[in-house]
DNA sequence: CGCACTTTTGAACAGAATCAAGTTTTGTGG
DNA sequence: CCACAAAACTTGATTCTGTTCAAAAGTGCG
């Protein structure tokens, strides 16, 4: 049985996951790319060991320059840009095996904050060494550029939550997205703690934190799903998957 | 002088068009890269001759196989995903010197439509090539992390417009956003066209049509703008400023 | 174990959507 | 070049969703 998500990692012990991650970190990002032995002894060179960041903690911050992108090794991270006059936006939840710090490549500074949302750990990928390497291996090079497309994607789905989406089908996409990331890493999908504050999830979503509360307890009273704090179960994902993809019209 | 944006490109005819850019294209793009002259002429053998497309014409359309990223060499366009349920949201305006259809990379496949709203005319640039290319020309694989880079950081902005912003503040970031792009091209950038409808508008910026509407005849009446139809006038680019970044608190 | 943070819930309010005409503009074909 | 049809735009009235304000209850961390 895998570890559920819903035991905070805390419980685990971090000794346990450094022991668990130490310097495997890209063996797995790498393997769907055939490296050769050889390929893979120099991606290890770079990488760094699993870097450990505790609840609440950044691991950047907008504005610090940019050297290296990382690799969510275990843990939950937000990512969240702030406007000049203060307002935040969350811009993505982060877990095991996401890649994140791209955004930084344009203009060589961090242009949002990560935070971790619980006791974390990551992979350092200097990006530089990265890109001289990548020039010696063509699926290396081609890995990045998909992943940043793929995270080109992922931000135009939240442009069509956010540009045409009620708040219900926005919380419903919502979980079910997280319930999909989860069941793609092997743990519960129908089952599991949100990281993250009703607040955090509105200003993902573009809601008030009290709607977001408000649509949970509705969704909960409509049996949709059971809401224990921030435990989650999905009682019947049919009709989440039903709320999203209802045409209004 | 240079030709205003507000005349449309119809007027100035096609074969001028296609004249000014014969396999140019990317010669601007790399300038700033600092390329050799035999490094120059390998790009240029990779990009292809302008190709006209007519307004109302897509470059390409959401599951086509993904073969090209495309340079606008002059002309607009506009992206966008639609939902399975139907509900299209505008993920960008394009506008000459913008790369587009990095979203592809990932999946092999377009993930959205990518339509001329004028006559306009891009520059092909075959992506299994320019990845070959790349590993020779460092400059030019970091170009390609860049701009990816810079369309994720363009896409959290968006967020940031979405989730935060009320419909009047979307307009006047819309366009002052429009206004500098148009600075940026050497174009009259406080008095310009909108190549696009106001329910374009609206599914850019999470409105319907009528708010948009509403919103730019009320900012007419403030005196911030004159509205012709398409065709804008930024009266009081500042009162637009101090509307964006007026956090009511 | 207590204090700060988070969450829930209610009531009033505001902003944008919707519905509905009516008008203007644009593009097309004669 | 004009006439006509379709598309795009404006404006008003109404409705509704989500925000704001407020207060109380719950949770968890130090």
């Amino acid at each position: 049985m895998s570890i559920s998500p819903s035991i905070p990692v805390r419980e685990v012990g971090l000794k346990h996951l450094r022991q668990a991650c130490s310097n495997c970190s890209l063996r797995e990002l790498c393997l769907p790319l055939g490296l050769s032995a050889e390929e893979m002894r120099q991606v290890d060179a770079l990488v760094s060991q699993g870097r450990p960041i505790k609840r609440g903690e950044a691991l950047y911050r907008a504005g610090e320059p940019f050297h290296a992108l990382y690799a969510v090794r275990l843990g939950f991270f937000k990512t969240s840009v702030v406007s000049e006059d203060g307002r935040e936006q969350v811009t993505g939840f982060h877990m095991t095996g996401d890649l994140i710090g791209m955004d930084a490549i344009s203009s060589d500074r961090h242009t949002c904050d990560a935070i971790a949302l619980e006791d974390s750990e990551v992979c350092e990928l200097p990006f530089t060494e990265m890109e001289t390497l990548a020039r010696k291996i063509p699926s290396l090079q081609h890995h990045f550029y998909k992943m940043m497309s793929r995270e080109i994607v992922r931000d135009h789905g939240v442009m069509l939550l956010l540009g045409n989406m009620k708040a219900e089908e926005r919380i419903a996409a919502f979980l079910l997205n997280l319930s999909q990331r989860f069941a793609l890493r092997g743990y519960a999908s129908s089952s599991f703690h949100l990281r993250m504050t009703r607040e955090e999830i509105g200003s993902y979503l573009g809601l008030k934190l009290e709607t977001v509360s408000r649509t949970l307890s509705k969704f909960q009273e409509q049996g949709h799903i059971k809401v224990q704090n921030r435990l989650i179960e999905l009682l019947d994902p049919n009709a989440l998957k039903h709320l999203v993809s209802n045409c209004p019209d």
